[in-house]
DNA sequence: GCAAAAGCGTTATATGATAACAGGTCATTG
DNA sequence: CAATGACCTGTTATCATATAACGCTTTTGC
């Protein structure tokens, strides 16, 4: 129970449904102990982030958007509500791919540690103390005060490895 | 001599000539090693972003290689010197800040690892292992082969934190 | 010296993100 | 319940970052 499969394992089968649901039940939970506003909009974006595992780009999620509305749907739209969904913990940004995946476990805020395979492109948050306490100790060293931690490892899953 | 000042904590005044004539001298030797032309091109981007200890971005370099030469210079030529001095681990990139510094020690292939300061801007190429070791484990646990890694620490150094 | 490869200039364009302003929606509270 | 103000969204324009494609020049290796 403490690693249910969709988390600690996105690339096996699994019944996507359940993430979503899961996602958006979370989502009203923080925005409600938040005392902010899940609008119809920042339910869709998340949703659409949701779509897969994948970090997905903004204006991937802009296309999505605009294909369903028929009427084209500008970029600050779009951001906008994904500066709310990661203000508030539920999306997480992966510099290195200029893309946004959804949180896992929103309802403690965080910083986001990824592993990314770079053949399915899907990203795996971790949840591991070792690398934030690695960090801890090295800003410590330098008389550093840490307030952001961008920690994104690229590389193949087992299963792209296996299919290589 | 392990952690000369200028590498330790670029913060400290320093005669900074040192650390640019350091850094051209590593990446003549690198180059002459790899067997690949250190071009004008190339050294003079090489310079610039040694300019300071803060990353830099593309167009930065772009701009003063314009006002240099008279003639505007056109993106692809700042991005492929870029390119190359990434290839040689001359420089590293910044995702986070979409922004380039110059690598203390070029003479060992690594990944860069930073403490980057949001008040006066400069970067700290971090050398513990610690959090090389953290992540390989994490990704151990998943089964995962890491290529590469982005870890990008954004917060306050001690000489920002005390001026505050 | 000659052919191939590598480097560089140039134009055009792709991709990602934000500024600024106007109009609309929603929760008060008076 | 209407007025108000805060917040949300739409829209236009623009900025910022990065790459594609082509051709000329320089360098290298034979």
């Amino acid at each position: 129970m403490s690693h249910p499969p969709h988390l600690s394992d996105p690339q096996a089968p699994h019944n996507h449904d359940h993430c979503v649901s899961h996602a958006l039940q979370a989502a009203e939970q923080v925005c409600t102990r938040e005392g902010v506003r899940f609008t119809a909009l920042r339910k869709r974006v998340l949703e659409l982030v949701w779509q897969s595992h994948k970090p997905l780009g903004a204006y991937d999620i802009l296309d999505t958007l605009s294909r369903d509305d028929g009427r084209r749907a500008a970029p600050p739209t779009v951001y906008r509500a994904l500066d709310f969904l990661q203000e508030q913990g539920l999306v997480h940004r992966i510099a290195s791919l200029n893309a946004f995946i959804g949180c896992p476990s929103p309802e403690h805020r965080h910083q986001g540690h990824f592993l990314i395979c770079l053949g399915c492109h899907v990203a795996i948050e971790l949840e591991e103390s070792g690398i934030s306490e690695a960090i801890a100790s090295a800003a410590a060293a330098h008389d550093f005060v840490a307030s952001s931690e961008t920690v994104e490892v690229s590389g193949l899953c087992a299963r792209c490895r296996a299919a290589a």
